[in-house]
DNA sequence: CCATCACTTGACACTGTGTAAAGTTGACAC
DNA sequence: GTGTCAACTTTACACAGTGTCAAGTGATGG
């Protein structure tokens, strides 16, 4: 609160997730200034640079919705079964908000490596969730017996990808419940025995 | 064969189908012309901009490598079951041969719609193949009862994608073999009643 | 009243794409 | 041989976007 409501770097950082979530490609330094209500200069105050910006808000991103949070939940389940179901809840649940983040951060890999371990690091996070979940399939002897924790860990990761997201909603036209429903269905059917 | 062995033009697509096979990222223009003997400029006596070299370049790919021929396989198998294992087999034996390719392409996607209608086409033509194999399936009446065509089709489309194979190969490290036969298995589990 | 912080303004270097124009070279026609 | 044409080269430049630099402004606080 030094000088405003909220601090100027506050608001660059929902400038730029404000953007990323609009969809629009392409951002510019200028466009975020412009959202943010100061000088294109003004930014370099704050960031070294764009990769370092995007990552920040993708950080903030997390902080402010609270993931860690969400998956508190699943973690609290009983089962095994009813542990992998809230699982996806939560994250699929999350996808949907965190796209236009994910969709600049992944454009960003192919020419920032420091853009491609911000995402690697957030997926690895993801990576953790299924692990435990399969893990505690893996407990109560659900898990499919020709499946190690590994294999069922990558089979998991890989099919609740923000690409296959992608793919459903977008590219399938799928709405949201049924992309959800469709990956228990799926993950049940891949993992359990 | 105007002026050299083969044309000027089909080096350049040879040279930037090669630059992208490296896997090399951000590959230039200059690049590109550097590797076919050519100056910079004289790319543009060829193709208009870097986008229609490298729609013209994936072409290049799918008729030297020949898609068409290649799946033609499947479409003479005899059952449903095995249309939908040939079907796999040649695709996911095509897919590690474009990855390069469709790393630029789909990275050229967010700021360049032909880009991204050439991937589309591309991609079409994977889930025209998906289709044919799920009917394939339902004609036997091997197609599992909770799925429509339709839904059978996304599935196995999203199932397939090029982002799921480097999500497996890439990511988690399987070989292509092991990618292979876990696809096939995976559709099964997930298409077969 | 002075200093400092947060910011602005304006200028500029750099990279990569794409355009433009004039020059070179070799093949082919007559 | 001369002329012509196509394919290419060389040089130059416009443009967008990122990132840097330096000087200036204006409010806050000791």
């Amino acid at each position: 609160m030094s000088r405003d409501q909220i601090s100027t770097k506050t608001r660059i950082l929902d400038a730029t997730w404000k953007l990323l979530e609009s969809g629009d490609k392409n951002i510019r330094m200028s466009d975020i200034a412009k959202a943010a209500g100061i000088s294109r200069q003004a930014l370099y105050l704050h960031f070294p640079n764009r990769a370092d910006l995007l990552i920040a808000t993708a950080r903030h991103l997390d902080s402010v919705k609270n993931i860690d949070g969400r998956l508190e939940r699943s973690r609290a389940a009983q089962s095994g079964m009813a542990r992998l179901e809230a699982f996806i809840e939560v994250w699929t649940g999350y996808i949907p908000e965190i796209h236009g983040m994910s969709v600049a951060l992944r454009a960003m890999r192919a020419s920032d490596a420091e853009a491609a371990s911000a995402w690697n690091d957030r997926m690895g996070a993801v990576r953790h969730g299924c692990a435990a979940a399969v893990q505690a399939l893996a407990k109560d002897g659900d898990l499919n017996a020709d499946l190690s924790e590994k294999t069922a860990t990558d089979l998991l990761w890989t099919l609740l990808s923000v690409e296959n997201w992608e793919h459903f909603t977008q590219d399938c036209g799928w709405p949201q419940s049924r992309y959800e429903n469709t990956m228990k269905t799926l993950a049940k059917a891949a993992l359990v025995s």
